[in-house]
DNA sequence: AAATAACTGGTACTGCCGTACCAATCTGAG
DNA sequence: CTCAGATTGGTACGGCAGTACCAGTTATTT
């Protein structure tokens, strides 16, 4: 049932995928129900267990639309960001090793780095906080923990990019270090919500950028 | 309730507690139920309403003893680590300012976290994900907010600690970077359970060692 | 010893859950 | 047009949850 036959089988199980993020957003995956999604979805309660084999697998399916469309945010933020920065004006970003010289400030690539990873709002923070729900729940779910590897493995893609777009070109273990530093800073961000976390992770990351040599990775 | 009066009650406090304790490793906080943790301690259902006012003050009360038992843990483990180096004989970790030379090695003090850090078995490593579990619900549940951002402080506060031990005195910046950076790595490792992620930490946090000019912080 | 408070343990209530089931309806291929 | 397969929606079942309740017992205070 992995995908439907027809057109408006489709649509309906987007619905429903639709329903359930923003239900895990909402309230963590306790508050997806079969009921609760069906609910939202407007869609009677047969049509969730009809189009995913059970609640776990619509929770994964969730997952990894969560995940794509986070990393493209962030993606799309930074890029965005660095455009109207007009800092290279015909730089492309080819994903070889065209290295970009360090045009911007370590300053201003943390800014755009934090500005990219940050949630805007409370409804981003709690978005953010239920992907990390389920990144968590492949510490005991066997059938997540792909999912949640691909995470990474594409934060750490990503990072490593944006790194280069900015400048900041950096090797293996510079990309893990500054990715894993990121990722604990926007954790703590979206669960304490403290006031200053921008200011906070801009500090740290620029720091970092400054001070750090960056290439010959492990 | 938050003290019995008596002895006999502070005991059975105690026992339920462990269990919500163990329970908590095991499953997670849905196998935290009231009926789970009174079979565990092997006293009546009635128990856990009395000696807690609801199931999330049972919970509230478990992640607080967790904390605790595992920041213990870990400064054990990294400074008996240290100590079996014989690295510095006379050495007072005085709480002030002393700072250490830099005797050890980035290696052998990036060795020395990762040990301290990360999970020996499955049963540590299903026990940190709880933490991590209750870590993250903070971010919906207000009342558990206090309890993170105490973690998170007395974690950075360890981290600068054992940084000072090791002969890595490091200002607050690189502290905040580095602690987050193992916090990052921790969760990958507990999450993932990837083979080969003491390696992978000692190599990255004795780069970041090795490479980072660590004082002069914001 | 008497009175008051702490504690025990058994039971019951109410509610939501995941999932199964199935008769009715719709849709696209032949 | 026909019909097999896809889809729909309503309902039901069995289970486990949190918490309330209360008569009985034990400890502590006066």
């Amino acid at each position: 049932m992995r995908q439907p036959a027809q057109e408006r089988g489709r649509r309906r199980r987007d619905t429903l995928l639709d329903a359930a993020v923003e239900l895990l957003g909402e309230g963590g995956f306790d508050a997806v129900s079969h009921r609760a999604v069906a609910d939202r979805a407007r869609l009677p309660l047969a049509a969730t267990t009809y189009y995913f084999r059970s609640r776990d697998d619509l929770i994964a399916a969730a997952f990894e639309l969560m995940v794509d469309r986070d990393l493209a945010v962030t993606r799309e933020r930074f890029t965005a960001r660095i455009r109207r920065l007009g800092a290279a004006a015909g730089d492309r970003p080819a994903p070889a090793g065209g290295a970009a010289a360090p045009r911007m400030s370590a300053r201003a690539a943390a800014e755009a780095l934090a500005a990219a990873l940050l949630p805007r709002d409370e409804t981003e923070r709690l978005r953010h906080l239920a992907l990390w729900e389920l990144y968590l729940r492949a510490g005991r779910d066997p059938a997540l923990r792909p999912l949640a590897r691909a995470w990474t493995d594409r934060c750490r893609a990503t990072t490593a990019e944006l790194l280069r777009i900015a400048g900041y070109p950096a090797g293996p273990a510079a990309v893990t270090l500054l990715g894993a530093a990121a990722d604990g800073l926007t954790i703590e961000a979206v669960v304490e919500a403290r006031p200053n976390a921008v200011q906070s992770m801009v500090e740290i990351m620029s720091h970092a950028l400054d001070r750090i040599r960056m290439t010959e990775g492990a």
